[in-house]
DNA sequence: TGGACGGGCGCG
DNA sequence: AAAGCGCGCCCGTCCA
């Protein structure tokens, strides 16, 4: 009897650290099952993989791959159970009521149990078998059944071609996230230092300010005439400010910037000093910097839009001050793309808006929209594009807008629906069918009790406020849901792209003692519409290629016949630069 | 003492 | 210059 491929592997946890892995057909059936010690597993899933290539099932890649990749082996898909729990039981693509809708142990929160164990995931194994890390149950009864829950709802829904590539494209990154933090960004320390030393002076000893703070504290407390004033405190500072008759309402930069007075310079410059000191001074450094990598933890699915979130070391708030402290190895290079203007192409797109495509056929859509004369400058179609993307309504953004509807108006009426929608308290999808939270049961009750006849108009006021609150949510969830798709579709094809490189030898490697896909081009960075790629340098152009091509395939594979595109800012560089 | 919360600011 | 969306992190303040 010949034995069939196996299509999916579903994992399970078993007593004592035991690993089973059930081979499933196309349709779901079971055809074999290997039993395996917590030693076996990774070398029988390298070479399941090899042999066979299936679909690897996870109750939470967060969990299991962390393991895998420290013995070595990288997986080619996967099926993430609790990041796609959590998008079909939303979706209105798929059928209500069903299975999926079932309140179980899926529902966990998301982030539960990670942030405890970001490391090497020691803690699968560690923990007995009923307990779980992440929230969601790990043995293999619990995940058969929940991924059959997730096929019939898949198969059964109104689009099962879109809610697949949604379902395909989370779980790829699931696994890239999992590298990243394997990989980490190669980070020159001494770099990074000599950033810090140039901006805030020498690293200070412990519990001391560093002197270009303390010099500027001084001038500070000396315009405002208050030798002890604490800097710190927006409340004092704001009083300080007042008593020197400087007149505003917050103490934020912006609207220090409207008022001339000696204390605004030196205060706007410690400002400065202190965000780069706390969020990322000599603690951070020593903190998430480690051999040479910095190593955050990402958090896929992390934000209801769908894009990532991060948890700890500020992944998505680097400055662009400490760019440079992105250092390629000996012999590497830094591959860096972002998509220009990746939000109004996917609204373009997702919107059949030929007008706003038309704008978008060459690089810069912003500099279209000025040559197709719906605007004077660069800056109005900026400021125009974001207020409707984002619901702006006063200002610039609030003038422009109207032009943008006459010009753009397919797209202009997907994020106008879109905002009407989420303003009645109903739910919006994303092109791939990601589904808006609904609206909390305080948000409904105070809108039913502002439409009955004797509420007070404070009452009413505040209820319509938050109606439009509401709508500016979804008009942006649509499109910024809908990058996410993008992007994930993007980083998909490419880190199986780059999985094809071949290896280069010992001696050039980036990290010897690193991930198996340290020892050729691999990503390093992701942030909503950006990736850094870190390449041997004879695989750099190789590796540019393949983010262009990549591109392209995410675009055809989410709007097909279209003919918006998504052009790339690429370079490729030792250090990254500062932008 | 310790958690919740908001101001402020970095990123897209 | 922000505005209008989505985040995370640090700080000070408030309150139990």
């Amino acid at each position: 009897m010949s034995q069939q491929a196996p299509v999916w592997s579903v994992v399970g946890r078993g007593a004592r650290g035991a690993v089973t892995v059930v081979d499933l057909d196309a349709d779901g059936g079971e055809l074999q099952t290997a039993h395996l010690t917590a030693e076996q597993w990774p070398e029988h899933a390298r070479h399941h993989e090899g042999a066979h290539r299936p679909r690897w099932v996870f109750s939470d890649t967060a969990s299991w791959y962390p393991q895998l990749l420290a013995a070595g082996v990288t997986v080619s898909r996967c099926h993430d159970l609790r990041l796609i729990h959590v998008i079909l039981r939303h979706s209105q693509l798929v059928e209500d009521p069903g299975p999926v809708r079932a309140a179980t142990a899926w529902d966990a929160p998301i982030d539960q149990g990670l942030e405890a164990a970001p490391d090497q995931g020691a803690t699968l194994f560690d923990l007995d078998a009923s307990a779980s890390s992440g929230g969601v149950p790990h043995d293999l009864e619990e995940s058969l059944a929940e991924f059959a829950r997730h096929r019939a709802a898949t198969d059964g829904s109104a689009d099962p071609g879109r809610l697949r590539l949604l379902v395909a494209a989370e779980s790829a990154g699931a696994l890239v996230a999992a590298e990243l933090h394997a990989a980490g960004v190669p980070w020159d320390v001494a770099e990074h230092d000599r950033i810090l030393a140039e901006a805030l002076g020498p690293r200070p000893g412990t519990g001391q300010a560093p002197a270009r703070m303390v010099e500027a504290a001084a001038e500070v407390r000396s315009a405002l005439g208050d030798p002890t004033l604490s800097i710190d405190s927006p409340p004092k500072l704001l009083r300080a400010l007042h008593r020197a008759e400087i007149d505003v309402e917050s103490t934020s930069q912006w609207e220090l910037l409207e008022h001339d007075h000696p204390a605004i310079e030196p205060l706007l410059r410690y400002k400065k000093m202190s965000r780069l000191l706390t969020a990322n001074g000599w603690t951070w450094l020593d903190e998430w910097v480690d051999d040479g990598r910095y190593r955050p933890v990402y958090v896929p699915g992390g934000v209801v839009t769908g894009r990532w979130a991060a948890s700890g070391g500020g992944a998505l708030q680097i400055p662009r001050q400490l760019r440079p402290a992105l250092r390629a190895d000996e012999g590497w290079r830094l591959v860096s793309a972002d998509v220009s203007q990746l939000e109004p192409r996917v609204l373009a797109a997702m919107s059949g808006d030929s007008a706003m495509a038309a704008a978008g056929a060459d690089r810069d859509l912003y500099a279209g929209i000025v040559d197709a004369g719906v605007v004077e400058t660069r800056q109005e179609a900026k400021v125009g594009v974001l207020g409707a993307l984002y619901g702006g309504t006063t200002g610039d953004s609030g003038r422009v807008v109207p032009r943008l509807r006459r010009n753009f108006p397919a797209a202009m009426r997907l994020v106008d629906e879109a905002a009407a929608t989420g303003e009645r308290g109903g739910t919006v999808s994303t092109w791939l069918g990601r589904s808006s939270p609904a609206p909390e049961a305080e948000w409904t009750r105070a809108q039913t009790t502002a439409n009955l006849p004797d509420a007070a108009s404070g009452e009413q006021e505040r209820a319509r406020r938050a109606a439009r609150d509401r709508g500016r949510f979804t008009r942006n969830f649509v499109v910024q849901g809908t990058a996410a798709e993008w992007a994930l579709s993007w980083l998909a094809a490419l880190r199986l792209s780059l999985a094809g490189f071949d290896p280069v030898p010992e001696a050039e490697q980036a990290t010897p003692s690193g991930p198996v896909f340290a020892r050729r081009a691999h990503l390093v960075f992701f942030l909503h519409d950006e990736v850094i790629v870190h390449a041997p340098a004879a695989q750099a152009d190789a590796a540019a290629s393949a983010i262009l091509t990549s591109a392209e395939a995410a675009g055809r594979l989410l709007f097909p016949g279209s003919v918006v595109d998504f052009p790339l800012d690429l370079t490729i560089t030792e250090r990254s630069p500062a932008k």
